[in-house]
DNA sequence: TGCGCCTTACATACCGGGTATATATACCGA
DNA sequence: TCGGTATATATACCCGGTATGTAAGGCGCA
């Protein structure tokens, strides 16, 4: 529900048009999550629909401006009142492949952890050389590139901390599952190879 | 295309149907992110149609056992092979919400810091709790509850950031936006109230 | 015996998010 | 004037997610 909300906080500073829309939140969030304009019209039509926004006709061009109604305001100040809830968050993906790659005895979980690991390091340091690039005013766009620094640095402590893990879990039942001959009926060989972390 | 893969990898270690493959599932994750069977048949019904899985007939129930094909191990090992992007995660609602919050002026942006930190906090103690009570060998389960108190973690830190970032922002340059008197044409009062930070 | 209830198992309707594409106008430079 | 780009709206289609429907089998119990 996010775009949603997101257009209505939008909308709330001042009326706009759908095209607008797109523009006001790609400046904030710095066209990471680049916004499809598709999705802004379909959502507008369902804010109309529910009667969060009425859609009044054109204005000196053709455009339609958007602009809230009492319902819209309210929804929004709902929203504003409430934390975003943790179980509103979508499955992470990384998090259940991971989970499957270790549960998976002919899955080389080890070297799934050093690719992700080393990709999670380049996106980090391009992260990092994005924000010196960012100017001292763009406030917004600079929280959000923090954000996903912050979620970057946690993510490569995790994959540590499975890395460990699993060193410690193969120390304590040796081959488990793991037959010594080579008598797979499904090979299944994980071809991740870790081109090396740099750290 | 997280549920895809997860299906095509629940299926590599051996053939299952439907009600099957989502009960492994929720034994791998312990069930956060609950896996809502319905999507479970529609995703097996996209997989047969793309070839990745074939629907053998019934067991000696009447039950449909699925069973991965050449292309689907294909799919599976390009799936293991190659790092989770960045770029392939969903946007990130907080982020935005904060995005939106500091960069509107009628928005008071530090109140809703402080409700989202207790909040996560709260959901924090509770998954520290929640891992007390793990066995140790259920591996899986117990990596993904520590990969969401490590996120846990640093939202926290981020949402600190953001605090000491707009202390930062006022000092700069205070009442940018905020007009003196109490003449604003949309008083969008943030009825957002901290219900007191723990630590 | 039969009624109700739970579990297993499959299926479908519906909504929102996300992507790609179609269409039209305006403007600008070669 | 032709083509490319920016502006602006709209629509088709897929996947993820939720709720609901349906049906068979097992179990308890009056």
């Amino acid at each position: 529900m996010s775009i949603r909300h997101s257009l209505l906080a939008l909308l709330a500073s001042d009326s706009a048009y759908g095209y607008q829309l797109r523009a006001r939140f790609e400046t904030l969030t710095g066209s990471v999550w680049p916004l499809n304009i598709g999705q802004v019209y379909t959502t507008l039509a369902r804010l109309e629909r529910d009667g969060l926004v009425v859609g009044a006709g054109s204005d000196d061009e053709g455009r339609i401006i958007y602009r809230l109604t009492g319902p819209g305001r309210d929804e929004l100040a709902l929203w504003w009142s409430s934390p975003v809830g943790r179980s509103a968050r979508p499955r992470d993906e990384l998090a259940i492949k991971i989970a499957l790659a270790v549960t998976d005895p002919t899955i080389d979980a080890a070297a799934i952890l050093q690719t992700q690991r080393s990709d999670t390091m380049r996106s980090l340091q391009d992260l990092t050389k994005l924000k010196r690039h960012t100017e001292q005013d763009e406030v917004a766009w600079r929280l959000v590139l923090e954000s996903m620094i912050f979620n970057a640095e946690a993510e490569i402590r995790w994959l540590d901390h499975c890395e460990s893990t699993l060193l410690r879990e193969a120390h304590r039942r040796p081959e488990v599952g793991r037959p010594p001959g080579p008598s797979e009926p499904t090979p299944q060989n994980a071809t991740a190879r870790g081109t090396g972390a740099p750290a």
